[in-house]
DNA sequence: AAGCGTTCCGAATTATCTTCGTTCGATTCC
DNA sequence: GGAATCGAACGAAGATAATTCGGAACGCTT
């Protein structure tokens, strides 16, 4: 399968920060006619480099107070058993992120609740109570920064 | 400042998952006319509730081979060890999240790199090798899961 | 019940997206 | 060498969607 050119790597950055862009300015500022573009765009899409679009929304808006990192450590680590726990915790509509790690701690789980007092609700119920859960760590998030594009690596498009 | 309704978290909601959706098909699944329902999003943008839009891509695809979690432990807790950090931090391509943490570990960087060679040498130049780091854990991310829309809490839009 | 503000609607306008036929340059095949 | 083939790009026309606008319905206050 051909790789990423360097329009294609152009147009990805672009997307990546505003994905609502008019095909329109997109063609200009890569220098591609409309036509031309959009059929570029539409490539990407059917061969799975941009998988979907999201819109950004303010946490406090919504309601979200405090935001934490919970590091998880399981008993055991048979795949019945990580299985089991993923699906657990990705089914909480509090846990947005669900990291599957190696190393000392098994999970690491993004979670927005409203408050701490729902912090340690959501804590108590859903993780510490479960069997397959050895170890708990919880740390609350103060600040987060998210670059608005990912770094390309030349040679890409490897599938 | 008014609190969300009902109707402006579903549009939310909707629009989490896909950025894209036309305005007519958005009205539908609303339930509301095109004009009025195009009125109610451009007011969340301005409101900034919708911060921005973007495009998810396949990290695959972009020549990333390798994610990790890096965990950082400063040595001193100053405002301005902590600032420098987090500059220096975000300021390179391979981090595309910063979470800067209370508790044990300080921050948590999200790393995108193209091999475990290229890990390496990032950790290595970019983390280890400053003065103001103490400790630098890193765990491979094996697996990961992000949900498609944040929850939002009932009495939302604090500011 | 009248006044006020808010939300909503639908049609007309405007802008954008998408398709299509064509051109151009590079590569391959006689 | 020269014709045929392929891929990428273009521009105009047609289809589709976004945006604006005047006015109607609703809920609240007075």
């Amino acid at each position: 399968m051909a790789t990423l050119d360097q329009t294609d790597c152009e147009i990805l950055r672009i997307l990546q920060k505003n994905a609502r862009i008019p095909n329109k300015t997109l063609a200009e500022q890569v220098g591609l006619a409309e036509s031309t573009c959009l059929m570029r765009v539409r490539r990407l899409r059917e061969e799975g480099v941009i998988s979907g679009t999201r819109t950004v929304v303010d946490a406090e808006a919504l309601g979200i107070g405090v935001q934490a990192m919970v590091a998880v450590q399981l008993r055991s680590h048979s795949r019945t058993t990580v299985e089991q726990f993923q699906r657990a915790a990705v089914q909480r509509p509090e846990v947005v992120a669900c990291y599957h790690l190696g190393g000392r701690t098994d999970f690491l789980l993004h979670v927005t609740v409203r408050d701490p007092a729902h912090l340690r609700d959501l804590i108590l119920s859903a993780f510490t109570a479960r069997d397959e859960v050895q170890q708990v760590e919880t740390s609350l998030i103060y600040d987060q920064q998210h670059t608005d594009a990912w770094p390309i690596y030349p040679e890409a498009r490897a599938k």
